[in-house]
DNA sequence: GAAAAAAACGAACGGTCGTGCTAATAATCA
DNA sequence: TGATTATTAGCACGACCGTTCGTTTTTTTC
């Protein structure tokens, strides 16, 4: 009766995968439970039953896309060797998920993050706190490239974790609204200079 | 008859100023007519009689945005010297305009950039327009920079539009969601960086 | 001033919104 | 299997959405 945890759970997360979806397009204040609903195959109210609000809709998507994001930007990024590799899988993958590999209409946390800056309530609650685990992932891996010796002795690795965040909002206009083919190249190139600049003199001798 | 332009232009300036307010607070979409008209102490259909549509309205609220800024944080900037100091003066006038001193909500244009990204109509093609034409002016800055010999001669002046955009909206993120009190600080740094980093060598001899 | 034109209003439309209820169905447990 | 519980559906609600239309008010023009 308890321990169960069964096909509610089950349908329960078809639905926040196809809401991550849909909210990606549209936003999440304009992905109604009707449109949901629809996507689903659900009735609006059996759907509505899973959440007791649309509050709480938009928060449980929220964390499904923070998840989903650790998953398949970060996770995989940590197999690579602690500090510069590092810090370049992340920006590769992450360039992989704003182009929409995952989510059609791409980075919902970047989309988000300014849908709801001056919307005060959970969702935004949400979106805050995962937005600044990210930094502070980021602001940690930078961390590490100081102590494996790839950055600067003094680098500031929230500064880092700032520019770094900074580039990929700017990848994500290129990329998403502009539709400029030479998004990638660009943000590439201001990659390498980003990192070069925290890059400890010295490189090994070839 | 015909050459009169006269009350109805006034009160449709009054109606995009406060449609521009509201619509950087809610976002575009979410801006509806009804809330415009209470904040307007206007009637619904005496306001929808001005424009004929939403989209028509989200539209010219797009188009007088890109003006304000144009008035407000470009051309206050062109009354520097061309160079460095122009694109500093840009800088400065768009952290302020971010930190809502014209709009509430802060930047509309970066917000709009990601809430209309994949939703396809007149609205977008706006928006797309607006942005293309600031990545041009700042790309037509960087020229003259290189021009008046502050940067190197070999810079890719689309490149560092590229790169002062994307600090703009990594400014916009730790100011307007995280509120985080060092949001100038770090983009103050970001962009000194980025400065030096175009900047041509041998700075002129003291 | 009166006549003509422009601007704002009030009411109503078909829809969709989020959200409650109650009943039917499906899954689980005894 | 039958009883119980968890999950879905149907229906209705008040509110608001964008939009239309006919009327009234205000402004302009002569």
């Amino acid at each position: 009766m308890s321990i169960s945890m069964a096909k509610g759970e089950k349908t329960k997360s078809k639905i926040l995968e196809k809401a991550a979806s849909l909210a990606s397009i549209c936003g999440l204040e304009d992905m109604s439970i009707g449109k949901l609903a629809k996507a689903t195959g659900l009735s609006k109210s059996g759907l509505f039953a899973h959440f007791n609000s649309k509050e709480n809709l938009q928060t449980q998507v929220v964390q499904w896309v923070a998840e989903m994001f650790t998953e398949q930007v970060m996770r995989p990024a940590f197999n690579e060797p602690r500090g510069i590799p590092r810090i370049r899988g992340i920006f590769e993958n992450w360039k992989d998920w704003i182009e929409g590999d995952s989510l059609p209409g791409g980075c919902i946390m970047i989309a988000s993050s300014t849908e709801f800056d001056d919307k005060p309530g959970a969702v935004r609650d949400e979106i805050v706190g995962m937005m600044s685990d990210l930094l502070q992932s980021l602001t940690r891996t930078a961390r590490i490239a100081i102590e494996e010796g790839h950055f600067k002795a003094d680098s500031d690795p929230k500064q880092f974790a700032f520019e770094f965040e900074s580039l990929l909002h700017g990848y994500h206009l290129l990329q998403r609204l502009l539709k400029d083919p030479d998004a990638r190249k660009r943000s590439d190139t201001a990659f390498e200079r980003l990192i070069e600049s925290y890059q400890a003199d010295l490189p090994k001798p070839h």
